[in-house]
DNA sequence: GTCTATATTCCGATAGAC
DNA sequence: GTCTATCGGAATATAGAC
């Protein structure tokens, strides 16, 4: 066929992210595949060897555009409301990536959060340094700077591992919650800008 | 012994919360509890059966005080600030917690999500009642309740599960997360209030 | 109630025909 | 490259002695 080997990995992709690595079935992947499973193994030698290729394209569709996002001139109220577009929009077209990720990186042990980390090259020193710099230069209010990252990603990220869960106390559809989340863009870089920007200072 | 049953319970929490359900395995639960295999089966004839009780348990750590809470008379600004303290409290006790469930409710179907928040009898009608209102009438500025929430769930829970991807980038130690976790309390109490106070309203 | 030994099922992986 | 058939180990679950 045209390339076995992609179509595997789509559908491996698709279970993992689905289900988790333990509770994921290489037969269900195969299934998935419309293929068997000793095509399977004939292309990747174990589950854990399809496994790390399938985490290597995941980092790939958040990682690449973060880091220019983050290390742009552009001042902190404006980067912050950029970041917050981009991130939910990537979310909304991938929602299950979080919780797997994260869940993937929370059960197997330290040195796979070490390696995962070290693939998306995203460092925040610089971001630091500059929201130091806005904060004592007045034009943000006085705020530690982690906590101001941790808060921006939280709200961004959150909602999409929580999704069944807010859909169901609230009472809405796949459609409503993709709906909230649009909404959710700018709502969520408004009330960051409400808490940090600084009404005195000028031309703002 | 004492209470074989809640030793048995204490152990398979910890294994499944470590691990996650699929990953978990029934002897080393066993191997924790220090007993064998088979007295696990004596007590809880399937492993399914061992995961609900735990279900059950966790949810009752987190669930109870929250319905009083947050239909209490207080004020929503104090609101917040006393949901925000006691909830990162009770994860800086519990902080594999979160990871946990949301990860078992995001791959088990929606039956279990609804069966799971069932049980915490939670409801937002009131609160988003009281949001509308005290929006209305100028105490805090126009929001959108749910997001509202939303954005207060996110930054009390999101860096738990970030919590071995936040160390990492940061550099930190467990006990350093924690400092972060105690000190966050006021600086997300802060940000929330910065964030939809409304400077004009008298007595603020 | 608690243990050891064993049955049973499931699943990842391999062998070999085509 | 792709399939079918099967192996071998691991994990859940049961049987039966004490």
């Amino acid at each position: 066929m045209i390339d076995t080997r992609n179509i595997i990995l789509e559908s491996a992709r698709e279970i993992f992210i689905q289900k988790g690595y333990a509770a994921a079935r290489m037969q269900e992947i195969a299934d998935n595949a419309m293929i068997n499973k000793g095509l399977l193994h004939y292309y990747f030698k174990t589950k854990e060897a399809l496994f790390n290729e399938v985490i290597g394209m995941t980092v790939e569709t958040l990682a690449p555009q973060l880091q220019t996002l983050i290390t742009s001139e552009e001042r902190i109220l404006v980067k912050i409301r950029k970041f917050v577009y981009f991130y939910i929009d990537t979310l909304i077209q991938n929602p299950f990536l979080p919780s797997f990720i994260l869940h993937e990186i929370n059960t197997r042990g330290e040195a796979f959060a070490k390696e995962i980390i070290s693939r998306y090259k995203v460092n925040p020193i610089k971001l630091i340094w500059q929201i130091e710099m806005e904060s004592r230069e007045g034009y943000i209010k006085p705020i530690h700077p982690i906590q101001l990252i941790l808060n921006v990603l939280s709200m961004c990220v959150f909602p999409f591992i929580a999704r069944p869960v807010i859909q169901q106390v609230i009472g809405i559809t796949q459609e409503d919650f993709i709906k909230l989340m649009e909404f959710r863009k700018e709502e969520t870089a408004r009330f960051i800008v409400e808490a940090i920007k600084n009404k005195d200072y000028p031309n703002s």
